[in-house]
DNA sequence: TATGAATGAGCTTTCATTCAT
DNA sequence: AATGAATGAAAGCTCATTCAT
C-alpha cells in the first residue's frame, strides 16, 4: 500500500487543522459561546466533518486541552532534568515555563481556566476536569520531588515541599494573570529573574545558617 | 405613606433571597449550566418574579458576583488599616483574606473563576468582567501602596511594588486552589503563617543589611 | 382557590389539543416523517409548549397511541359483557369493534401499525411496543375467555381458544386492511354479519351434532 | 470481450450481497433506524459502492422488498396450480404459504409491515407502497379466482369471493402475528390444518346441502 | 469499479424571556 | 407584586448523498 500513508497523513493534518481552528475560537469566545458551526467555518470544513474527527463538542474541547496540556507538562518536567542540582532545576523550570507560556498565549488561557476553576461533582465536563487535574498533579509532584531532594541536600529550608510547590506555582500563576490583565505588555519570561529572586532569597539557606 | 417602609423592606428581603438562592445554584453548576427555572425553584419564587428584580440572567449573575466581591474587597482593604506598620498591614491582610475565604467557600469559587479566567472582548459577560476586574484592581492597588510605603520606610526590598503584590496574591491564590483541590481538608487560614514566612523571610530586610 | 380549577382545565384542554394535532400529522406522515415543528404548527402552539406537555417526540407518540388504545380496548372488553351468552358476546364484540374502527379511521391506522409490526430488541420505541402489546394481550385474553366459556357450555367446537381468538381477530384485521386499501369505500361495520357468518357457521355447533 | 461474463456475474453477486446485508440490518432495526453506513459495513463494501448499485436508500429498500415479495407471491400463485380442484388449491396455497413464511422469518416481517401498514399520500416511500400493493393484489386476485371457480362448481358457499379471500388471508396474517408475538415458539406451518379447519368447515358445503 | 472523507440541510431539544392573569 | 405557561431562536448533532482519488 504505497500511498495509504498519504491518506493517513492527510487525516492527521485535518485533525490538527480542526484542533487549531477550535483553539482559536474557544480562546476568543469560551466553551459555551462557541458553536460547532463557528468552529467548522474557522476550520474551513463542514460541521459533519468535525464530527468525523470528534464525537462531540465536549470531546473536541477535552482533546484540545488535554493533548496540549500533556505536551506542555511533559516538556516542563523533562526540562527540569537538564540541571544537576535542585536550585538549577527549579530555575530551569521557571524559565522554561515562562517561555512556553509566552509562546502559547492563547492556549494558556484555556488551560488556566480549566486548571484553576475548581470542579464540583454536579458539573458536566467532569471527566475532562479529572484528567487535566491528574496531568497537572503529575507536574506538581515533579516539582515537589525537587524540593524534597533539595531539603535532603540541605539547600532548601525545611518547609513542607508540597506547600513550597503550591507557593511557587502560585507566584507564576499570579504573574500570568497580571500578564493577561496588562494585555501582554511585556514578555512574560522577562519576569523569571524576579520571580526566582522573590521566591529563592528566602528559601535558599545562606551559608553558615545550617538547616538544623 | 405609613407602611411603605415595610413594603420596601420586603422587597429588599426578596432580592436577597433570590441572590442567595442563585449563589447556591451557580456555585453548584456554573453559569451556563444553571437555568433561570432552577434559580426560581431554589428561591421559591416564580421565574417572572426573578425578572422583576433582575433584568436578565447575566445581570443577576453580575450583581451577585459584584456585590459580594465589593463587600469582601472593601472589608479587606479596611482591615489592613488596623495595623500601623506595613508589615503588620500585610500580615493582617493575609490573615483576614484567608479567614474570609474560609467563611465563603462557595462564593470564592465563583469569584475566583471570574477574576482569574482572562477575558476576551468577544465573550459575553465582558461588562461583568471589566467591572469585577476594576474592583480587584482597587484591591491590588491598596496592597501596592502598602509595599511602596514599606519600601520608602526601608522595611521592604526595593522590588517593584506591583510585582510584589502580584507575587503575594499569587501565593494566596495558589493555596486557595490547593485547598479546593484537596476538598477543603484543612482550614485555609491555618496556612497564613506559612504563607507569610515563605513570602516575608526573603522580602523583609534583616536588621543590619540596610536597603541601600 | 376558586379559579385554580380553570387553569387546570385549560392545561388539560391544551394537552388534548396537542394530542389531537399530533394524531392528525402522525396519521398523515408517519412517525419519522413528522417533525415537532409540524405538530406545533398544527396545534397552533410554539414548539417549546409541546415540550412542556411531553418530554420528547417519542413520549408524545407513545402517549397518543397508548391512551387511545387503552380507551378503545377497555370499551370493547366492556361491551362484550352486555351479552349474556358467549355467542352474543362475540357478536357484540365484532359489531362494536367495527363501529369503533369506523369512527376512528385515522387513529386505527397508527394503532394497527404499532400492534402488527413485530418488535425486535434492537429497535427503539420498544417500551411503547411492549406496553401497547400488553394492552392488546389483555384484549385477546378477554376474547379467549369467551371462547373457553363457550366450549365449556358446549356451544363452540373444542378448538384451542387462543387460536380461535387469533383467527377471529385475523379476519377482522383482514377486513380492516381491505377497507383501507379501498379508501373506505364502504362502511367497515357493514361487514359484521358476513364476518360472523364466515367465522361462526363453522364454529357454532349445529343442534344435534353434540361436542362429544 | 472474453471475460465480460465473469465481470457481469461478479456484479450480480455484489448486488445480491448488498441486498442480503441490507435485509439483515433492515430486519433488525427498521427502515428509518438503519443507516447506509451500517448496510455498507454489513455488506463489506464502501458506502459509495452501494450507491453504484442503488440510487438511494429508498430504492435499495424498495428493491429488496419488491424482488423478494414478487418471488414469494409468484411461487405461491404457481403452487396453487398444482392441485386440480379449488379446495385442493386453497389447501396447497395455505400450506405453501406457511412453509415459505417459516423459511423467511426475517423478511416476512418487513414485507408484512409494508403490506399491512396502510399508506398515506404524503408519506415518502409511497411508490414502493403502491408497487408492493399491486403485487399483493395480484396474489389476492389469484385466490379470488379460486373461490369464484369453487362457487361456480358448487363447492363453496356463495359469499363474495373477494371477502372470502380477505377473510382467509386475515386468518393467515393473524397466525403470523401470533407466531411473531410468541417468538416463533412453534413452527408456523404446524397450524395449517387448524387454519383450514376453522375456515373450511363452514365454507365448504357439506354434500347434500346444495348451493341453491 | 470501489472507496470513504466531506458535506450541510434538517432534525430534536433547550431555555431566557415575555405577558396576560 | 407575583406568576408560570407560552414562546421560538438557536444549539448540537445525524446521515443520505457526492465526488476526487
Amino acid at each position: 500500500m504505497p500511498n495509504s500513508g498519504r491518506k493517513e497523513r492527510e487525516q492527521t493534518r485535518h485533525r490538527q487543522e480542526i484542533l487549531t481552528a477550535a483553539e482559536n475560537v474557544f480562546v476568543r469566545k469560551g466553551f459555551f459561546n462557541t458553536t460547532m458551526n463557528e468552529i467548522a467555518r474557522a476550520a474551513e470544513f463542514g460541521v459533519g466533518t468535525i464530527y468525523q474527527y470528534f464525537s462531540s463538542k465536549e470531546e473536541l474541547y477535552a482533546t484540545l486541552i488535554l493533548e496540549r496540556t500533556d505536551e506542555i507538562m511533559d516538556a516542563l518536567i523533562l526540562s527540569a532534568r537538564k540541571a544537576p542540582d535542585p536550585i538549577g532545576k527549579i530555575k530551569t523550570l521557571i524559565n522554561e515555563q515562562l517561555k512556553i507560556f509566552d509562546a502559547n498565549k492563547g492556549f494558556i488561557r484555556l488551560m488556566a481556566a480549566e486548571i484553576d476553576t475548581p470542579t464540583s461533582p454536579e458539573e458536566t465536563r467532569s471527566r475532562l476536569r479529572s484528567e487535566i487535574d491528574s496531568t497537572y498533579q503529575r507536574f506538581l509532584e515533579a516539582i515537589e520531588k525537587i524540593f524534597s531532594e533539595g531539603i535532603k541536600l540541605g539547600v532548601f529550608r525545611n518547609f513542607p515541599p508540597r506547600k513550597m510547590t503550591v507557593a511557587l506555582q502560585g507566584i507564576v500563576t499570579g504573574f500570568v494573570s497580571e500578564w493577561y490583565r496588562s494585555g501582554f505588555q511585556e514578555k512574560l519570561s522577562d519576569n523569571s529573574d524576579l520571580i526566582l529572586k522573590i521566591f529563592f532569597d528566602s528559601l535558599e539557606i545562606p551559608p553558615g545558617r545550617e538547616n538544623k
